[in-house]
RNA sequence: CCGCCUGUGGCGCAGUUGGAUAACGCAGCAGAUUCCGAUUCUGAAGAACGGGGGUUCAAAUCCCUUCAGGCGGGCCA
């Protein structure tokens, strides 16, 4: 909230506090403590601006009905010298308290004040926070879980950011293991296949997509048929050290299109080359967390979580209907799995000094979330500084129908493709419409509207129109100027002092997609503050009326201004002047 | 079988640390618009929150149960 909401809070804390105390003094209420009360805004502005239910979680207390409670404070209340002028007691005990006009003066004020960086707080205190998102296979093109997972994951910082954590955003690169060797014998086979045929079988398992037979011709253009001649091995990493950078490199192209802007790409193989992996494997050792099996080194991941589970207050009969099982750190072939790696991956950011980790992953992914955290307090760290979001999937949609997207046939629609499409400031718009555990159906012909049925446009519009607003006033030589504060108090139209409350709303509103990992209310956020301005500026005039008021109104619509391009500058969305 | 997620008007979706007449958009109906750019606004109609049970002064929100859909339960990631 702005500052001058902030302080009318306290205000009514303060306020209400003292006269629950004077009651009591006084004997109209029981001697008693003070309850635990909240102010909250109503979902009704009728209910007043600001509310609070003291009276009601007072009930018990003092053995009296909400209702009476509620006059008693309301009695001993004192709103001299506050943003309030007056409360009113309603439903079964909300006492409803109406702001000042100076209140709203104040809030536009602030914004004023604060221009570029209204909306932006201390509550992370400075606290080191990491963001890991998209980090998709290089073994082939991105797809379009990629793509909201990249607008989420992106989207998500800013958030942090603008609330006062420091945030390090990061693409985790699997530029080692299995998948590699499996991207390297696909690549041999289609290479293979280049020079003899059919009768060169492709795995199994390989991957099928078109982009590695791709690759694979590129090599042979490139460099002829040398790698007939030599083992496999050398042939395939040969492949490998040719495609795997090519890879990287466009999906570092395909981030700086999207707009994202990494801190670090972060690769795999140095954690397997700086013996990270291998010292993780020692610590899980020492801590007497593994054994040996099949030939295989295995994690005890059910003793661990069984454990944990118990502590926190889980059934056993819970517990083992899980079914949990142990997990393997180095296969029979002496490779770590994926799970070693990545324990030795979110030890290192906790080495590196991140207080809290968050990972954005498909929700396909969710049984590995638990399991990891365990890990992490397994080896002294905790496990609950690590968050997951997890992320459902995305159904692409054109004409109402189902576009397939499919990896294997090699037909899959990519980030890529999208990118072409659709506008990116609509792809990161829409993307952060709908929560991240919802399954969305993305529109592609909506992406590409340009109309307001596409809520970037709306939101846009809307400051393009204020853009225009003003050009149009200076054509008639009028600027805007600073305002008195007698001025400001002149806005009293309903629709005025909704869009004021609205915007002074906004840093709050930035602090709770922080708390809950939702950057999508921001969109929401946003979306409204267009339409609140619109019917502002449908009801109200600017020109015409007389000067103070004018300015004031002038005044307002540039916080409206200001506070959309807040918005869209956090998010990464241009904010055209006109359109 | 077990676990996680989802289920709100015709469609799309908010609201879920319990609270006051369940918010909004779209399509549809009826209107408005002497400041900018009709890519705007207003009004009426439409859901009792998948079903059932429970806790509570108060439940879309919590608990139990049930139905439907998605995902997961690899020496894949």
């Amino acid at each position: 909230m702005s500052k001058t909401a902030a302080i009318a809070v306290k205000q009514l804390e303060k306020a209400v506090t003292d006269a629950i105390k004077k009651a009591i003094e006084n004997g109209a209420l029981p001697q008693s403590e003070i309850p635990q009360f909240i102010i909250e805004t109503p979902a009704d502005r009728k209910n007043g601006d600001l509310a609070t239910n003291a009276a009601m979680v007072g009930a018990r207390a003092f053995k009296m009905p909400p209702f009476k409670i509620a006059g008693e404070i309301k009695n001993n209340l004192v709103l001299d010298n506050t943003f309030f002028t007056k409360c009113e007691i309603a439903g079964p005990g909300f006492i409803n308290f109406f702001f000042a006009p100076s209140y709203y003066a104040g809030v536009l004020r602030d914004i004023e004040n604060e221009g570029d960086s209204y909306g932006r707080s201390d509550f992370g205190k400075g606290k080191k926070v990491m963001v890991e998102f998209v980090s998709a296979n290089p073994t082939g093109p991105m797809h379009m879980g990629n793509a909201r997972g990249g607008a989420l994951g992106d989207c998500l910082a800013a958030v942090l950011d603008a609330s006062g954590y420091d945030v390090w955003r990061e693409f985790y690169v699997n530029d080692a293991g299995n998948q590699i060797e499996k991207f390297a014998c696909s690549l041999e086979a289609r290479y293979l296949q280049i020079y003899k045929g059919d009768e060169i079988e492709f795995p199994e398992d390989g991957y099928q997509g078109e982009d590695i037979t791709d690759l694979a011709k590129l090599y042979a253009d490139e460099n002829g048929d040398s790698l007939l001649k030599v083992d496999s091995e050398t042939r395939k990493k040969a492949l490998v050290d040719f495609a795997l950078p090519k890879n990287i490199n466009k999906m570092k192209s395909d981030m700086a299109k999207y707009r994202i802007n990494y801190d670090k790409w972060f690769m795999e193989s140095e954690l397997h080359k700086s013996g990270q992996v291998q010292a993780v494997v020692d610590l899980l050792k020492e801590k007497g967390l593994t054994y040996e099996k099949d030939g295989a080194l295995w994690y005890k991941n059910k003793e661990v979580l069984t454990n944990k589970l118990l502590a926190e207050g889980k059934s056993q009969k819970y517990i083992d209907n899980l079914e949990l099982k142990d997990d393997v750190l180095i296969r029979q072939n002496g490779n770590p799995t994926y799970f070693t790696a990545d324990i030795a991956y979110h030890k290192n950011k906790f080495d590196r000094g991140f207080e809290t980790l968050i990972d954005v992953w498909g929700a396909d992914h969710h049984g590995h979330v638990m399991r990891l955290k365990g890990a992490m307090d397994a080896i002294g760290y905790d496990g609950d500084s690590l968050d997951v979001v997890l992320m459902q999937l995305v159904k692409l949609m054109r004409n109402g129908e189902l576009v397939r997207m499919s990896k294997r046939t090699g037909k899959a629609i990519q980030l890529g493709d999208l990118l072409e499409e659709v506008p990116v400031d609509s792809a990161r718009f829409l993307f952060n419409t709908r929560e991240a555990n919802t399954p969305v159906d993305f529109d592609l012909d909506l992406a590409v509207t340009q109309d307001n049925q596409n809520p970037v446009y709306y939101v846009q519009y809307a400051h393009a129109r204020i853009c225009s607003i003003i050009k149009s006033l200076e054509n008639d030589a009028i600027t805007a100027r600073a305002c008195t504060d007698a001025e400001l108090m002149m806005l009293r139209e309903s629709e005025e002092l909704e869009l004021i409350n609205h915007l002074a709303a906004y840093t709050d509103e930035i602090i709770s997609a922080a708390k809950d990992y939702d950057p999508t209310r921001i969109t929401r956020y946003v979306t409204q503050l267009a339409t609140l301005f619109h019917k502002f500026y449908n009801a109200c005039r600017v020109k015409g009326e007389n000067e103070g008021l004018m300015q004031a109104r002038l005044n307002l619509c540039i916080a409206v201004k200001t506070v959309i391009k807040n918005v869209l500058m956090m998010f990464n969305i241009t904010c055209p002047d006109k359109m």
